[in-house]
DNA sequence: ACCGTATTCAGCGCG
DNA sequence: TGAATACGGT
């Protein structure tokens, strides 16, 4: 006990007036206005450390993320802090992980079985374009993505399918909108969901609703179990997710939530920013407290942001200040084109990697919208910078990925229409497309799953012939030895068994094109990771009795169902240039942020002019991409971009106006920001976050730059009179790469670069008038 | 059953 | 512009 005590004592110590107060302060309503970059984690992490070091049990947090990378970050730290014995008995996890875990338990009262299964974004659509189908309506004019959107938003607020049937206003807004049938549509949806036993994303949120409402007990249970609760992002909650808090927390209101209406970016989603606005009625004896130190950015960073956030009129008024360097002020840059926009970040990318020994990761570039990648990629591409990018399809939503997981899926829960219908002809068995419409129909007539149509096909009277039927029947037969085999086989030995036994493993080895190869390896990867899941977890922790249950397959589908793409371990990333929109960025932090097509319609984008709460929601996200920033801003905007195939002519964004021209330096107006930045590096020696970016302490690099000061001289010139003696063929060294031999040199002037081969690190491209290259005889 | 062509659509996207 | 999907022909 006492190292720990210690340790927390430590931590105390690092904690400022603000973060020590909203961390001791356990009882009671509290609201933690934490600004960017002001250590909401630590807060929230520590405030877990303090709970427990104050002989609260751990099973009676609960803290509550967005994803499930803040649920990852915010459990490595309390372990890190606390040790993971006793913090792994905190209920920590995303919204929607720990209601399904707590559906699992209880689903049984609203007539779900505890292996539900979770439908993703396609299986949803799927069924409402099976719907749409019998319904004969038209999926021009019921788009089945805005159909979902539509009936996740009714659950989001808490519409029963009823109640979206019944009021009238919303009847009248889909009839409006050409669109009367959308109330039959989300009864039929939900009754489909319902028969095959599963819930979508946002049943998690609504059935956690129902359950708490109509089972006092349950409420009561839960109420009594979380005795303390944390929620991270709460500007985000939508009204299911702010519900189910409100519930929980109604009896002893141990509530902390962690917020920042600045950084509200998700309003089209259903966050409901008023959750944080209105906290104060709803816990009227609550306190707040607001974190203001932010501990990320430069002076000029913090004030750049702050004067744009200052433009909105909905907020909770506060100051966020930082005690960091005073830094350079935020740069723009002007191109004529998409294309030239790209070339201007890569190549100030690849000036300010040299210039200051950085690696990939240090830099992050941020849009509006997806489109805007590709002119981006290219042009990082041209200059051999390797970067990432963010949100691309997922591993678990690929094609082949999906069909192995269907027969997880339907093994597990023979229920599950989506499954079933994917897996029933592939690998082709001959069952075709009007045998399984016929399912579909019969199943729907009669109200009964899809499984139960091809378990007893006589009862319902299909009229196929008897080889269809008798293939059914052996599909039947499969599945079912698949589920009896899961009674006595871990998870790794029965998904080995059906990939091979399924036909599945054979149908994809005789696709030889490289992206057949590709969908084969990516089987043996998930293959791979059920086999890590499998052990990794059948050794327990330390201290704990042995747990000898083996992890079966349906344990594992529950741990993957709520994953997504963000959650990979991203081995192949070693060291990459970060790619993403602000969306995405939220939350991350990069020591350089490049924020792309900062152009009027585009950014603030055209839709949000109408509304004010739009257009202040679009500044939120701006202020959102400039905070992400530790050292360095750069806004470009093209004068011309592609949309949609033309060229349109665009005008910088009014956001750019926004920034304080103290804050922001126009091109032209001041030094090129070698220069300004050089001087930082020479006379602030920092202790910089920066740092454990920084390859090496790199002490040389220091020396020559004090040389070059003796000297009074500039790099520049030097470097300039060096390389024009280079020549491709030439052994040279380089400072942190070491020996190498240039394969080629192209460019003129300050552009002129060179192909290395180093021995130690392989190819590169520098940049003469930084690369510093010494000529080996 | 499958492949090539036509057509359509285009904002951000947690789980 | 280009990707994703629907459709139609063989």
């Amino acid at each position: 006990m006492s190292p720990k005590l210690a340790l927390l004592k430590n931590i105390l110590e690092d904690l400022n007036e603000a973060q020590k107060l909203a961390v001791e302060n356990i009882d009671g309503p509290i609201m933690v206005i934490a600004g960017a970059g002001s250590g909401k984690t630590r807060v929230l992490t520590y405030r877990v450390a303090y709970l427990l070091h104050k002989g609260v049990d751990a099973f009676h947090v609960l803290a509550l993320t967005f994803t499930n990378k803040a649920a990852k970050e915010m459990k490595e730290r309390v372990y890190q802090l606390i040790g993971s014995n006793e913090a792994k008995n905190v209920w920590m996890g995303t919204f929607h992980s720990i209601f399904a875990r707590i559906l699992r338990i209880e689903g049984h009262r609203l007539g779900y079985p505890s292996n539900y299964t979770i439908y993703d974004t396609d299986d949803s659509k799927n069924v409402i374009k099976q719907i749409l189908k019998e319904q004969e309506l038209d999926d021009k004019t019921y788009k089945p993505g805005m159909v979902l959107n539509r009936i996740s938003s009714a659950k989001s607020s808490l519409y029963s399918t009823q109640k979206y049937n019944d009021d009238f206003e919303i009847q009248q807004q889909d009839k409006a909108s050409g669109k009367p049938k959308l109330g039959l549509i989300f009864t039929l949806y939900n009754q489909r969901c319902f028969r095959s036993s599963a819930m979508d994303f946002d049943d998690l949120l609504y059935n956690m609703n129902v359950l708490l409402r109509d089972f006092p007990e349950v409420l009561y249970k839960y109420q009594n179990l979380f005795k303390y609760i944390l929620v991270d992002e709460y500007q985000d909650t939508n009204f299911a997710q702010y519900f189910i808090v409100k519930q929980l927390a109604a009896n002893n209101e141990n509530l902390c939530v962690v917020g920042d209406d600045a950084q509200s970016i998700y309003a089209f989603r259903g966050a409901n920013i008023q959750n944080i606005l209105n906290f104060k009625n709803d816990y009227p004896d609550f306190k707040t407290y607001k974190l203001e130190q932010n501990y990320r950015s430069t002076k000029m960073i913090v004030n750049a942001a702050n004067s744009v956030i200052a433009k909105n009129k909905d907020q909770i008024s506060k100051i966020i200040w930082t005690q960091n360097n005073e830094g350079a002020p935020v740069q723009l840059m002007r191109a004529s084109t998409e294309n030239e926009e790209g070339q201007f970040i890569a190549h100030s990318i690849f000036e300010n990697k040299m210039n200051h020994q950085l690696m990939n990761t240090a830099f992050a570039v941020l849009y509006r919208t997806n489109a805007q990648s590709r002119a981006l990629e290219e042009a990082l591409r041209r200059l051999n910078i390797p970067y990432r990018i963010y949100g691309g399809l997922s591993f678990y939503r690929r094609k082949e990925i999906k069909d192995l997981l269907a027969y997880f899926r339907l093994t597990i829960n023979h229920k599950d229409g989506e499954a079933l219908i994917r897996i029933i002809n592939y690998p082709a068995r001959s069952i075709g497309k009007t045998t399984t419409d016929k399912i579909i129909v019969s199943a729907s007539e009669h109200e009964v799953s899809a499984w139960e149509v091809i378990e007893k096909p006589h009862e319902y009277n299909l009229g196929l012939n008897s080889g269809t039927t008798e293939k059914i029947r052996a599909f039947v037969t499969m599945i079912k030895s698949y589920a009896v085999m899961m009674e006595t086989k871990d998870a790794y030995e029965v998904a080995k068994y059906i990939a091979l036994h399924s036909g599945l493993m054979r149908d994809l080895n005789e696709d030889k094109t490289p992206e057949g190869i590709s969908r084969y390896e990516n089987i043996e990867e998930l293959l791979n990771g059920i086999k890590e899941f499998t052990e990794q977890e059948s050794k327990t922790e330390e201290g704990e009795p042995a747990d000898t249950s083996m992890k079966t397959l349906g344990e594992y589908l529950q741990d993957i169902a709520l994953l997504t793409d963000a959650d990979a371990d991203d081995k192949d990333d070693h060291d990459k240039v970060s790619l993403m929109t602000i969306h995405q960025a939220k939350g991350l932090e990069f020591p350089y942020v490049y924020i792309a097509g900062v152009e009027e319609n585009l950014f603030p984008s055209i839709q949000s002019l109408g509304s004010r709460a739009d257009l202040e929601e679009e500044r939120r996200l701006f202020y959102v991409a400039i905070t992400r920033a530790m050292e360095k801003v750069f806004i470009t905007y093209a004068e011309s971009r592609y949309k949609y195939g033309n060229l349109n002519f665009s005008e910088p964004s009014r956001f750019i106006d926004e920034i304080d021209e103290e804050f922001i330096e126009f091109p032209g107006s001041g030094g090129p920001e070698k220069r300004s930045l050089q001087t930082e590096e020479r006379y602030q020696p920092k202790k910089s976050p920066l740092k454990s970016l920084v390859k090496k302490p790199d002490t040389s690099h220091l020396t020559r730059l004090k040389k070059i000061t003796e000297n009074g001289n500039n790099s520049h010139t030097l470097e300039t009179d060096d390389s024009s003696l280079l020549q491709s063929g030439m052994d040279v060294e380089h400072e942190r790469f070491g020996k190498g031999k240039i394969l080629n040199i192209e460019g003129n002037g300050p552009n002129r670069k060179a192909t290395v081969f180093f021995q130690m690190v392989g190819q590169k491209q520098l940049l003469l008038k930084f690369a510093r290259l010494k000529i080996l005889k």
